[in-house]
DNA sequence: CACGAGACCTGTTCGC
DNA sequence: TGCGAACAGGTCTCGT
């Protein structure tokens, strides 16, 4: 489910109130329960349940996909991975199926991590860094340019559809914004990163900035029974959206596989590479 | 370094 | 209707 877009709704949410909830900001955790044991990546359950119990929520950020919830000198991090996400609730409520990790907070409600295919994982550890430390860039952030990503893309050899679910290269970027991306950018996902010019990197880079400001603007987006309250499925230009027309030119959108995932594209708009190499000599190098 | 396959999981949808 | 296969927002690890 949860890409940049939709992390950060859920962030702010749990900061300011919304989709229903109250902020959690302020709040002592009362008490937890870890009803998945792999759920949580680190510490041990018992090493968890001493650390945080007693401990104030005091902010809750987002790096990439990751959500963190600072607890001055601890923090805590979830990845929601495929299908992960963060409810606040009345403790009263029934404990849903497939609730995880729950912390009962002051004033009778509670944080559930409601997490259907068990990939999702969370860390409470002293120094962030510690798993956020290989991510790449942040694409939001004012000091990601359009010239460092030119650089980065250069010092790489790779299709750009798996190098930009890369975490390490760029932060993220899941499926469904990388397809939306790389169509809006007249990209094809098989380009090499290294053949890019500066116009096309350029055209990348606003691209990448553009549909992860829209996905936020419209709270992410809601697909199938995951992940529900954005409505940026409805303005999807490629995915999901096999055999349909392209909304810029009208021809019929494909689907293939690129390291196992599956990609959309438009061939009109995002023609393949392979038809125009930029240089001679592509034999023997 | 780059890439593909398999693993981790459950649920829904598709094809016969 | 039933049943297995394919597929799903992600990432890690291993082998080539």
């Amino acid at each position: 489910m949860p890409e940049l877009p939709e992390v950060e709704t859920i962030r702010s949410a749990l900061r300011d109130g919304g989709r229903g909830g109250v902020s959690i900001i302020g709040r002592r955790v009362q008490d937890s329960h870890l009803l998945w044991d792999r759920t949580l990546a680190e510490p041990s359950p018992a090493e968890f349940r001493k650390r945080i119990l007693g401990r104030t929520i005091e902010d809750v950020g987002r790096r990439g996909k990751y959500l963190l919830m600072d607890f001055s000198a601890h923090t805590l991090l979830f990845h929601l991975r495929m299908s992960g996400d963060l409810v606040v609730e009345d403790r009263e409520q029934p404990v849903a199926p497939h609730h995880r990790l729950m912390l009962d907070l002051e004033g009778g409600i509670r944080l559930a991590f409601n997490d259907t295919r068990k990939f999702g994982r969370a860390w409470l550890v002293s120094d962030p860094q510690v798993v956020l430390g290989q991510l790449g860039p942040e694409p939001l952030d004012g000091d990601f340019t359009a010239q460092e990503l030119h650089r980065r893309l250069l010092a790489r050899r790779r299709q750009l559809k798996p190098l930009l679910l890369d975490q390490t290269f760029i932060a993220g970027l899941g499926n469904i914004y990388t397809d939306e991306a790389l169509h809006m950018a007249g990209l094809h996902p098989l380009t090499i990163s290294n053949t890019l010019d500066r116009v096309q990197s350029e055209r990348l880079w606003s691209s990448i900035r553009q549909v992860l400001q829209d996905g936020i603007r419209r709270q992410g987006a809601s697909i199938d029974w995951v992940y529900k309250g954005g409505d940026f499925q409805n303005y999807f230009r490629v995915y999901q959206r096999t055999g349909k027309p392209c909304p810029t030119c009208g021809a019929l959108i494909q689907r293939i596989q690129v390291g196992q995932r599956g990609t959309h594209f438009c061939s009109n708009c995002q023609p393949s590479p392979t038809q125009a190499p930029l240089s001679g000599d592509v034999e023997d190098g």
